[in-house]
DNA sequence: ATGACGATTTACT
DNA sequence: GTAAATCGTCATA
């Protein structure tokens, strides 16, 4: 049985986390015993009060966003475009609130029901929704290729906001390697996105393993 | 109460 | 390349 990233590993700033969680491996357990994972391969910072594309810029501090203050070692989990889940892992220590944004998984375990996730037809009231009957079945490279993505694959939402990495048995980290990749290893660029961010936006921020083909956006 | 807006994805031209 | 989908959240009033 895998040790966990400890505490400590997650109460540093959020550009290291960000880069040493590359290579880690997610985990996620969900309620009837069925494990899924996948080793983390694309991650961004996101640095709190002063980062313009961040949800806490200017200590903006909502009942959405209240787990980036928890401190290291915690899930933010939010929604957006009315459809949407997104995964972060929380850095830093209580009151500092820089987080780490979950972009891209290579999956390694209980594919299948990754992919049952990922093609379940969204709810829908009416009746014009079409199913994806007539449609491939989705291809590896496609199910945790994204922030949202790895969120629906892996049954992340909303319930998971605040989830303790450290002691849960719902989600959390296994650690794969003790130090992160080699810098050569690492392509670093900006953050997506987040045009709206001005200066912000053009930071190297984005840090994924290079040539790997779970990444979001290839290049 | 209201309106504008997403740390996105998908399908389509 | 563009556009639609779809709704919780937040700032303004």
């Amino acid at each position: 049985m895998p040790d966990r990233l400890p505490q400590e590993f997650f109460t540093r700033d959020s550009v290291t986390v960000a880069r040493a969680l590359l290579g880690q491996r997610l985990v996620r357990v969900m309620d009837d015993g069925t494990r899924l994972a996948g080793l983390i391969v694309e991650t961004e910072a996101y640095l709190g009060e002063k980062d313009k594309a961040a949800h806490t810029f200017n200590g903006r501090r909502t009942e959405r966003n209240a787990s980036m203050w928890l401190g290291g070692g915690f899930n933010y989990v939010y929604f957006t475009y009315g459809m949407h889940y997104c995964m972060n892992v929380v850095a830093s220590t209580a009151g500092h609130p820089v987080a780490v944004l979950l972009r891209g998984v290579e999956p390694t375990e209980g594919i299948e029901t990754m992919c049952r996730m990922r093609t379940a037809k969204r709810r829908t009231k009416g009746t014009k929704s079409k199913s994806r009957s007539g449609a491939q079945p989705l291809r590896e490279t496609n199910l945790c290729s994204g922030p949202a993505k790895l969120c629906q694959a892996m049954a992340i939402d909303r319930s998971l906001d605040g989830n303790n990495l450290v002691t849960s048995r719902q989600l959390y980290i296994e650690k794969v390697r003790n130090r992160a990749f080699p810098q050569r290893l690492i392509h670093e660029g900006p953050r997506v996105g987040v045009d709206y961010a001005e200066e912000w936006a053009a930071e190297p921020l984005r840090f994924y393993l290079r040539g790997n083909p779970h990444v979001s956006r290839p290049q």
